[in-house]
RNA sequence: GGGCCGGUAGCUCAGCCUGGAAGAGCGCUCGGCUUGCACCCGAGAGGUCCCGGGUUCAAAUCCCGGCCGGUCCA
């Protein structure tokens, strides 16, 4: 750790109530208590677990009364309550899940872009974080991968500021001694450091009996190239860990018994396993503390400890312990996959699809180790309806959620089956399954090294998995990226691009009036054929929107406007030549008809993304989108193919929502007003970067953040009709529709499709294209058949004339076929007709283009004596390449083809002399 | 977004390493056995070896590109 001066830790607060700075004696950690005798920092691993033995005047709280409490008291205490967000980050660009309540406040807020929207404020917001999935449950709930961080935050303004350190402790501290009643002198203030997501600041950790309760971050720096610089806003970010205050109250032995209650048991009985009684936890809860999941050392001594609370020997202990983990990361696993699908979240194997797949596949195999006794959507269903009240999107969604999931367990197990085959063929061909085998199988085939080794062992061999299996997994996929969301490209040359942006803000005069055609407006920049104006109606490519095209006019020229991009909040037209005007107003107009056909487009698109909505469910979200002249189209997450009977659904809403003619509604809302009321719904096309948003609505339907140009009423759209629904991607699915008057065009493309193919059937009208195509593929099939009947015939006729050439050379019949049919299966039913005879073979030339291919076939028989291939490096010296097999060679030779034959002839005779 | 694995008969797959006559099992059709059948016996039909290019006398096989699927990791 970085040395950080003590000034940053030295508050009133500790001098008023006698707290003294005091260094851990075990990791030298400064910390500050009111026990003049405290030696250590009350953490583990330098304490042991005592938080259960620690004063409380509170008792019992559940996870829903431990997050009503700390609401309360930070209500009570001037912050106003924020409603908790989605565990997708949907408004971060660069992050998939909410892994923390500060979150849900970057980085609008905390760039200073957006005002938050209370000051102070109290929150708790369900958080998952993947990172130690694996040590769940081992360390008795000390890794969870999701759990409520209560925070509490104040946003700290040059010349207004809301709190800072000397509250925040001050809150921490009342909250701990007088809601919870824990005795002063047991609370330990650790002195720390934060740093992340390109800030940092001084922090406390707050600790009590071994248990890390709370974290409050001083967010005051950021970091520029190694350096810190103090920020104008500074943010005060709590953590406090509901599910640990919990646990703490309750007095029960692991968080998965505060947490779940009696899920614990129900789940036990399910997978067949008796649950060791509360004291026996205890007893190993002393040494659970000392447990650090990346050192294996302490991981055998937690299992030695284990061994003598349960008085049997090591390996026996680690099978009970290793039933019991197994319960607690199944109850972790399924509450946490709720969660996300809950939000919306469709597996998939690439982005935070991928992170909900992960989840169950964890799942899912603890299930597999234990044979299956229940199905993963069953202990899914009891999650949800023990959370439902706590996450009411779980009962929303509860039928996607079961759907999504059972789905995930067919798709694990037919993998498994695939995996499975792999194994036992790869044993089939090797006696061994090497370290580097068992990666291979996970990292292609996803198949767990622990389900390779059972295989192996049905087959009597012993595979060891090493400790390091994922380590090794991971090392593979080289260095880690980090994750960046798609981005609209600007197709500007970059000097062009820096050019622009000294430029100013260009009024949007198609936001003002969709309809305007004509305007007039002064240049405000001019750069060889890029032209910026200070008012525009030309919309640049922006939100999957393709851009207007036109002309401008100035001092009597005329300029087309070929295309039109945004550069922040300048819009630059580039134009067909360079613009050599000094006049200072301009005349633009812009192609109306497309960009008429682009609007209805875009709103369709919206309508279109509303009706998948209602009919799929709330789990469907834009993936993409693009709207061009002739077509658009919508790539939604899904987690099943569409049947036909969607597509049609989806279809007809969408065209009753047009008939509907609602009003299109565009206003300009505060961010946080908007997210209020419309929810994250409106992030569909992605996040904009401003403090106040534009919304489209379609009242009842549909509310995005968008930029682009809209009808004003949804009867304009005319018509929806889809055109093309496809899977582009596991768990996304794409939909292609046309819109207004351009369903008339791609019917009438399509008719005269249809048409073109009814002639070059031979019939007039589209009416008899059915019969006429089914009457053709039976003659077809019927044809084939006939050919195949001609063909026996030809090849019989073929072989007897070969037959009657034959000549005997030392008892072998010599035969010849000059081939100028070029069916290549009727030569091969000769050339086996005549092999198929003892002591034969056939000497067969064709003749292509000049030159002649040919090929000596030899009975099996003879092959046995007479290896072809002895002849090969004389036909090289006769001119010919080729090559073969003992009984066949083949190749090309530049003669004649009635010169070939009697090279090959004379070749063939010698060879077969000298067998006499 | 990247790595790895795969795409051959209606289905499950072998063949590919090391180029030279496209295979097996199941299913299907017909016939036999049988009261009947999911059994047994016999015969038969069924193929754009994912697509495109290259190398080669010759490509399912080797090389390059693409498409599709699976999987792991971001």
């Amino acid at each position: 750790m970085r040395s950080v001066s003590v000034e940053e830790y030295k508050l009133k607060f500790f001098e008023e109530y006698g707290f003294v700075r005091k260094r851990c004696r075990s990791c030298g950690t400064y910390f500050w208590t009111m026990n003049p005798r405290q030696e250590h920092c009350n953490d583990v691993p330098c304490t042991r677990y005592r938080f259960f033995e620690v004063g409380r005047r509170v008792n019992g709280l559940s996870v829903r009364e431990a997050r009503e409490k700390f609401i309360e008291f930070f209500r009570r205490n001037g912050h106003e309550v924020v409603e908790p967000r989605p565990v997708v980050a949907r408004w971060r660009e660069d992050l998939y899940l909410t892994i923390a309540s500060i979150v849900v406040f970057q980085p609008h807020v905390t760039s200073g872009l957006v005002p938050p929207p209370a000051n102070p404020l109290v929150i708790v917001q369900p958080c998952i974080r993947l990172e130690d999935i694996d040590n769940v449950g081992l360390t008795l709930g000390r890794h969870l991968t999701s759990f409520e961080m209560g925070g509490h935050h104040a946003f700290n303004y040059p010349g207004k500021d809301v709190y800072w350190k000397e509250e925040t402790v001050e809150y921490a501290f009342k909250f701990f001694t007088k809601e919870l009643g824990i005795p002063p002198e047991e609370i330990t203030f650790k002195e720390s450091w934060w740093e992340g997501g390109g800030n940092a600041g001084p922090s406390f950790e707050v600790a009590v009996g071994g248990l890390e309760l709370a974290t409050l971050v001083f967010m005051k720096y950021k970091v520029v190239d190694g350096r810190y610089e103090v920020m104008p806003l500074k943010v005060v970010d709590t953590g406090y860990g509901i599910e640990r205050i919990a646990w703490f109250t309750q007095r029960v032995p692991t968080a998965f018994h505060a947490i779940y209650g009696d899920l614990v048991k129900r789940f036990a009985d399910l997978l067949g396993v008796e649950l060791l009684d509360h004291n026996t936890f205890f007893k190993l809860l002393e040494e659970a503390g000392y447990l650090d999941p990346d050192s294996p050392q302490t991981i055998e001594r937690f299992y030695a400890h284990a061994a003598r609370v349960l008085g049997v020997d090591v390996e026996a202990a680690k099978e009970v312990l290793q039933k019991q983990v197994s319960v607690f990361a199944l109850l972790d696993h399924t509450k946490t996959l709720a969660l996300m699908l809950g939000d919306g979240i469709v597996p998939s194997n690439s982005g935070e699809g991928y992170l909900a797949r992960l989840v169950a596949r964890r799942a899912l195999r603890i299930l597999a180790r234990f044979g299956n006794p229940v199905e993963l959507a069953e202990l899914v269903k009891m999650q949800i309806d023990y959370w439902g009240t706590d996450y009411p999107q779980l009962r929303r969604n509860s039928s996607y959620i079961l759907d999504a999931v059972a789905l995930e367990e067919e798709r694990f197990r037919t993998s498994l089956q695939r995996g499975v085959k792999i194994v036992e063929k790869l044993l089939k061909r090797k006696k061994t399954i090497t370290v580097d085998d068992l990666v291979q199988i996970y990292d292609s085939h996803g198949v767990p090294p622990d389900i390779v080794s059972e295989v192996a062992k049905r087959y009597g061999l012993q595979v060891s998995v090493p400790h390091n299996f994922y380590a090794l997994v991971a090392l593979k996929h080289g260095s880690r990226g980090v994750a960046i969301k798609k981005k609209e490209k600007v197709e500007l040359p970059e000097e062009i691009i820096e050019w622009a942006q000294k430029l100013p803000e260009t009024r949007k005069i198609f936001h003002e009036d969709p309809y305007r055609v004509e305007f007039t407006a002064r240049v405000v920049g001019v750069k060889d054929r890029y032209l910026v104006l200070d008012g525009t109606a030309f919309y640049p490519r922006s939100g999957g929107q393709d851009y207007d095209v036109g002309e401008i006019v100035c001092g009597g020229e005329t300029y087309k406007v070929v295309s039109v991009w945004k550069v922040g909040n300048t819009i630059v037209h580039v134009l067909d030549r360079e613009f050599r005007c000094d006049e200072d107003k301009v005349v633009g107009r812009i192609d109306w008809d497309r960009r008429y056909k682009l609007m209805r487009h875009h709103t369709a698109v919206h309508v279109l993304l509303a009706s998948a909505r209602k009919v799929l469910g709330e789990h469907v979200w834009q993936a993409g989108a693009e709207k061009t002249v002739d077509k658009a189209r919508l790539d939604i997450t899904h987690h099943r193919p569409l049947t036909p009977e969607q597509v049609k659904a989806i279809e007809e809403l969408a065209n009753k929502i047009v008939d509907e003619r609602i009003e299109v509604r565009t206003t300009y809302m505060e961010r946080n007003t908007a997210e209020k009321v419309y929810g994250f719904k409106l992030y569909q096309g992605g996040v904009p970067l401003e403090s106040k948003l534009r919304i489209v609505e379609i009242p009842g339907w549909d509310a995005e953040a968008c930029f682009g140009t809209h009808v004003r009423n949804t009867g304009e759209i005319g018509s929806i009709k889809i055109i093309g629904v496809e899977r582009i991607q596991d768990g996304v699915v794409r939909l292609e529709i046309v819109a207004g008057t351009n369903v008339a065009r791609r019917f009438r493309e399509l008719e005269e499709h249809v048409k073109e193919l009814a002639k070059m059937l031979g019939g007039r009208s589209v009416s008899e294209l059915r019969t006429r195509l089914k009457k053709l593929v039976e003659e077809f099939e019927k044809n084939k058949q006939l050919l195949q009947t001609y063909r026996s015939r030809l090849v019989q006729a073929i072989v007897s004339e070969i037959m009657q050439k034959a000549r005997t050379v030392c008892g072998v019949s010599v035969y010849e076929y000059v081939d100028t049919l070029g069916d290549e299966k009727l030569f091969r039913e000769v050339a086996y007709r005549i092999t198929s005879q003892k002591n034969s073979i056939l000497i067969a030339v064709r003749p292509r283009n000049g030159t002649t291919l040919f090929e000596i076939d030899a009975s099996r028989d003879l092959s046995e004596k007479l290896d072809l291939r002895k002849l090969v490096p004389k036909l090289r010296e006769a001119g010919a390449k080729g090559g073969g097999k003992k009984d066949q060679l083949a190749g090309k030779i530049d003669l004649k083809f009635e010169e070939a034959i009697e090279v090959l002839r004379k070749l063939v005779v010698e060879a077969i002399q000298q067998l006499c």
